[in-house]
DNA sequence: CGTCCATTTGACCTAATTCAATACAGGTGG
DNA sequence: CCACCTGTATTGAATTAGGTCAAATGGACG
């Protein structure tokens, strides 16, 4: 029988290992990783950190979705991201040890690995492949937001509404016969946000895509008659 | 007499040497980062790479007015960023081995530093505090584009306009009498770009800025009659 | 079966887009 | 120094899209 590893990678088992930030991390730093790892599952709902909130420490999404919001001063607020399994939310926190700038909220129940400020900090120093990548993770997140800056700039309201939709299809939904389906994990007013229309706007948007006949929505449930590249 | 220094750090003549990100170099890398280390003067309008170029290193800025659009299949385009004195540019093809997304044109007269592609990847691997600052740099990036995303969100096209003026005025800008005087670095074009307008949209909107009596603006020469803060 | 909240609809108004025409500024060469 | 030329910027008019506020609908849930 194979001999059990003593200090196996707490990432070890997850699906996004050959890519977690903390894979490089090395055999004399596995323990300290370890040691201050934690899994958490959250309900759908549950709010992760509030703007405001001093860092937690490095957070790697697991499982489900993580809506990340700026709050405005005169109340209202804006989506600005949506982080799914694999990815990293509130490094901005955690490297420059300022406090949130958002908050973060589980769209679907959620699981989240967290490793503590202070330890992550340690782990850091003491492998520089570990800083390496979470330099990338900064790029994907400079990456999407000037996608979406240029998306606001060239798409019309519709196109991007139905990128949109699109990718949300391709993240959430299920094949079914000859149409896509899925739950919708978005707000009315999130998904306005995201193509930066009010929520009125949006809904009439939604209706100019149904008369084409590119989607059917009805509360949460989108489906599409046909498969996107046929 | 002083002994000279046998070998100085290169951007220790800088104004923002304490904010370098070379400035963790230690003294046994300082002979290395000299060897290719690179100033270069460029001519307004002159262009510093072009989108779908490889990464030259990295570059930071050290005077004048660098833009970063983004180039569309359709001919348009998109000013990304505005990158002054001190910033780093072209960081994400460097840290990434990718070609380049954005074009880099100099909006004025403009020197920059050049560490070479090769010579900046072993500078960073024997000095980690050197990545660590550069993770910063991007972390300030994300920073401004998340602020564009609310800025396009919570405002009108009126206010944006003003504030982006004024920040471009407090850039640029210097004062006479009574009032803030500036020649404008950027085109039409690119002002609306930066508030996600047509440019006979931006027209009117600097017109009806005008009448408000907030900016007087006639071709690149921009008066603020009274001071922001008064 | 109500109640409450999210969403949709309607009506009205304001702002932005589009396309075409005109005006202007900055540079060139006589 | 001035007239001209060229690309940039402004203006106009017509159209469309989006914002706003109020009212109605609909769904989820107790």
């Amino acid at each position: 029988m194979p001999i059990p590893t003593p200090n196996p990678h707490p990432c070890g088992q997850c699906a996004f290992y050959s890519q977690s930030v903390w894979e490089p991390v090395g055999k004399s730093s596995v323990a300290a990783l370890r040691h201050r790892f934690t899994r958490t599952d959250l309900p759908e709902g549950q709010t992760l950190w509030k703007q405001g909130n001093e860092s937690a420490g490095v957070i790697c999404v697991s499982r489900g979705l993580i809506a990340l919001r700026s709050l405005h001063s005169d109340g209202s607020s804006t989506l600005l991201r949506l982080a799914y399994p694999g990815e990293i939310i509130g490094i901005r926190s955690f490297l420059t040890g300022r406090a949130h700038q958002t908050e973060a909220k589980a769209l679907q129940p959620s699981r989240v690995c967290v490793v503590s400020q202070n330890r992550a900090n340690q782990i850091v120093q003491n492998n520089p492949g570990v800083l390496s990548r979470l330099a990338i993770r900064c790029i994907n997140e400079i990456d999407r937001t000037h996608e979406r800056i240029i998306a606001a700039a060239t798409m019309s309201n519709k196109e991007h509404l139905a990128a949109l939709l699109q990718r949300l299809m391709d993240a959430h939904g299920e094949k079914i016969g000859d149409h896509y389906r899925m739950r919708l994990p978005l707000s009315r007013s999130d998904l306005a946000d995201l193509i930066g229309v009010q929520p009125e706007t949006l809904s009439r948007i939604v209706g100019r895509l149904e008369k084409d006949g590119r989607f059917k929505i009805t509360g949460r449930k989108v489906v599409t008659p046909i498969p996107p590249c046929a």
